[in-house]
DNA sequence: ACGCTCTCCTGGCCGC
DNA sequence: TGCGGCCAGGAGAGCG
């Protein structure tokens, strides 16, 4: 499912293809999103550039004169670039045509993703405006993260998926920085020091970071030649349970915390 | 402010 | 082979 580093390797992957380029006309194929998709795109987008495509925790951002269209691709949305229009297929919800024939299609078979208009002032927009800090700048940090966890008695796990407290955390990333960290994912976020914090934040830069370069190596755009499978990062104990442990051997185990699954180490994880 | 639960959706997988 | 049922999972909405 698209994780941070695949919204950032999808960002720069259209942005060299739509980056520039003025849109002819936007067409909406299916029923709804999450939901509905807004339909005043329709009238603003035709004749709008695309200035820049910029990221936020999972969202992607088209930034054109008139203001900016927020697209989220939920767990399954895939955006590509055509070099002409095709047939939409069963699972294809949106398209943006654009003055050269050019067309970047949203694919999304459940459906949990967004395209909603966000206006000139996109990061006041509810959707973004109580977002934490971007996990890859210095504003997150250890000293933020400890600050933050301080009263809080949820798991450490549920405490970074928390897109208040930092952006675009989700269940794969959460669960590895965790193991890389040697933090058992079930500790109240409350009751970790603030050292523990400073390599949780590390961990979850490192994780990312790398993930983002091995997304970035195993992507291609043009006319839904993508790899499939696109995200290819070696996992430590997401969807492993039972098999063994990458340091120590001792089986991986997985309960749920909440609505989600968490994997972790007994023996590593403390 | 915080924490918990519910909800949306559908392909894949399991058991019978 | 078909069918019912369950699961995964991002994250906002709504409630206490």
């Amino acid at each position: 499912m698209p994780e941070l580093p695949e919204v950032e390797v999808t960002r720069i992957g259209i942005a060299g293809h739509i980056g520039g380029n003025t849109i002819a006309k936007m067409v909406a194929h299916s029923g709804n999103l999450r939901w509905p998709i807004s339909p005043e795109l329709a009238d603003i987008l035709p004749g709008q550039t695309i200035r820049s495509v910029e990221r936020r925790g999972k969202y992607l951002l088209l930034h054109c004169q008139a203001g900016v269209v927020l697209i989220h691709l939920g767990m399954t949305g895939l955006l590509r670039i055509l070099s002409t229009a095709t047939a939409p297929g069963k699972h294809d919800h949106f398209d943006l045509i654009f003055h050269d024939g050019m067309v970047l299609r949203l694919n999304d078979v459940r459906r949990f993703g967004s395209v909603v208009w966000a206006g000139s002032d996109p990061h006041a927009h509810k959707l973004l405006a109580d977002m934490g800090p971007e996990p890859l700048t210095d504003d997150f940090d250890g000293a933020y993260l400890y600050q933050k966890s301080r009263g809080r008695k949820i798991t450490v796990k549920q405490f970074l998926m928390d897109h208040k407290v930092v952006a675009g955390i989700g269940n794969i990333y959460a669960n590895e920085a965790l193991f890389h960290s040697g933090i058992r994912p079930t500790t109240p976020a409350g009751k970790l020091s603030k050292v523990r914090h400073l390599g949780l934040v590390t961990a979850i830069k490192s994780v990312l970071t790398t993930s983002i370069k091995v997304g970035g190596t195993m992507l291609d755009f043009r006319d839904g030649t993508e790899k499939t499978g696109y995200f290819h990062q070696e996992l430590a104990v997401y969807r492993r349970c039972g098999l063994p442990c990458v340091v120590c051997a001792t089986p991986i185990q997985q309960n749920r915390v909440g609505q989600k699954s968490i994997y972790y180490c007994k023996t590593c994880q403390r």
